[in-house]
DNA sequence: CATGAATGAGTGTTCATTCAT
DNA sequence: GATGAATGAACACTCATTCAT
């Protein structure tokens, strides 16, 4: 009793599908604006323009500008770093050493995720169920999976015992700082990432190292 | 004492100090709000009427939106840090315990700088000159400082030789990591600040100190 | 410490009438296009234009749209009719007689009111306290005085008992049809009103009449 | 006549049949909702949801919103009550009373009619046409029927000649009111329908009511 | 025939900025 | 100087209408 044959409930298949690519190519679009010029000053209408459709079309996928918004960050949460930790079953300076890699990786250099920050910081007044939900996805589980090789290496004896199993945060701060750095100063005074990451990872290692031992 | 022309002749000393008072009283209600809201969303009426004034009479003081906001960031550029390297002769272990102490008494904790940073990170798409001289002003002499101290370290032979003298950022980076946390999560999984404090220095201090030295 | 001398609290009188008179005008021209088009079809803009304003002026005056149309309405109810009755001592039918001229006069031939009894028709939906002011303080009291007379007659042997003491509508019931068929026939088949209201007095009259009194 | 050619004939009875059936479904809900909102507020939307179609399939139908309410109004249009005044020969004061027996039945208790009412009151500035119609096709006729009834019973004396033979809308007026105020103030103040209507029917046969004649 | 995604003109409302008082 | 009424451009959001599927 409903249209042609062959679809089923609603919508065929093909129309679906359309609908999931033009939800995609509007959080593209939207990234970008919202990205650029912040929740207040992006334009809806520069959204449709950049997505090359109208301005109602991106009504017809989200309710509101917040919620194209919030459904724009929670889209980008990038990939989650303590998986990385069950992956690599090796001396834990290694471990950490390639944990620290991924954060320059997918994180630091990465040219969303600076953004999202920027995102994070600038609206976490009017929005701050989006951090909560970076905290909940990204940064518990990453200070998990930092803790846990912290330990290791304790427990193998690589590792000294510090404060830094309390507050991981120490050790991948640099990482952050790097990213603000580069959102704030990039253009005028950029880091010299690889050296940097060099020098990061230099440091905590040689502040995790045992006195002791050989440091091998 | 108001109004009307013939009044003498430039201007009454007390009329500066009234209007340099009265600039003052906006730059506050200002801040307030723009470090509530971000730019886009303050409205220029919300500032006056903290500021008890009409809302033209900001106009008196400031050509538009921007300059206000402008205004504002440059007025409250933190003390220097790096005055203290020079102010401390001690050993510098101490010295940069000091540094790392005043970084969180006047920059993490304190209840305005986090705000100024959020707007920075907000607004530095359209205000690129503000980061610029934050940079100029508070960053490069403080890293300037932080490598005196480490230089001096150095030198004394109570400090390895790193590459955190390249990247002195490496060694604050904790600092900036709490007052972000702070601000995005602090709602909700506040730090303990006295006790990540301590931990920061603990960790700094030990990734710096020379082997061989007692370290005392 | 405010302004110039002579104005105490905010603002000048002048100030103070001006706005009195703005808001006056405004609502003149919010009956004319409400009336004209009903609640939706009003363009807030027609409104401006035809006051001679900015479209944002008006909202200085009225928050929003539902405000302004309620306070066209309350503005216009018209003058209570049941004063009268006291005003008039004569003999029962004369009163009953002034009460029903004085409601074609101020009623059904007035200008506005019928376009007042149209909105309130056309927005009893979403407006339902409007019907209800205007039954507080029009119909309400009508019908009390209505009563008053026709118990007066009665007492007095000129007027029957009849059921039309308890529902005293239907006596002025042929006014409320006057107004209703101006209101969606007047243009092609208008009616004489002159000769209409004579025929109503003499209807009603003749019905309350005593059978045995002279009725004059 | 219809659609694509090669479809047989002319199309089916039961096709027309379903579009028939289609249209009504479209009109009640269509009756519904501008009842509820009137024709400006109406969304075709929320039509087209209530007859459980798509939007799109309205247009099928109607070519726009304006022809539907149109259709709506005019689809409307209740039973004359003129008819009864030939089918019913007997006493002219029975034949009155049936009558307006009747318009309260058929008009204004009857769930619809006041809301075509309330549509033709909100709308007749801008379908002028719609309220002809009702004039045309039940006022007129009703008011006709009126005056025969009335002047039959003048013929044959029980009737008194009065002006209402040429306003019989006097006669029939507080019917009018009845709908009115129960559209109005229904829902706070609602009249007591039965008791009204017997007191608007003695009113109206004690006024028509020939002085000499025993009124039997 | 029916659908519902897409359109874009239109509307209420806001707010930075101006300026007569 | 100070005020706050006035402006009007700008913008989020809606909805009648169209049309490819």
């Amino acid at each position: 009793m409903k249209s042609r044959a062959g679809s089923s409930a609603k919508s065929s298949p093909s129309r679906r599908q359309k609908k999931l690519l033009r939800e995609e190519e509007i959080l593209a679009a939207a990234f970008e604006v919202f990205a650029a010029h912040g929740f207040e000053a992006t334009r809806i209408d520069d959204v449709a323009r950049r997505a090359g459709i109208a301005k109602g079309t991106i009504y017809l996928y989200f309710r509101d500008k917040e919620r194209l918004f919030q459904a724009v960050v929670r889209n980008l949460i990038p990939k989650r770093l303590d998986l990385l930790v069950e992956a690599l079953p090796g001396p834990p300076a290694e471990v950490l050493a390639a944990l620290i890699g991924q954060m320059y990786a997918s994180v630091v250099r990465n040219e969303k995720v600076p953004y999202i920050f920027r995102m994070l910081v600038a609206e976490s007044g009017r929005f701050p169920q989006l951090s909560e939900i970076y905290h909940r996805e990204i940064i518990a589980p990453g200070m998990k999976a930092m803790r846990k090789v912290l330990e290791r290496g304790v427990t193998q004896g690589v590792f000294r015992a510090s404060a830094a199993q309390e507050f991981p945060q120490i050790i991948a701060a640099a990482g952050l700082l790097a990213m603000v750095w580069q959102l704030l100063f990039g253009r005028r005074h950029a880091l010299d990432l690889d050296a940097y990451m060099k020098a990061h990872l230099e440091f905590i290692l040689r502040g995790l190292e045992k006195p002791g031992a050989t440091g091998r």
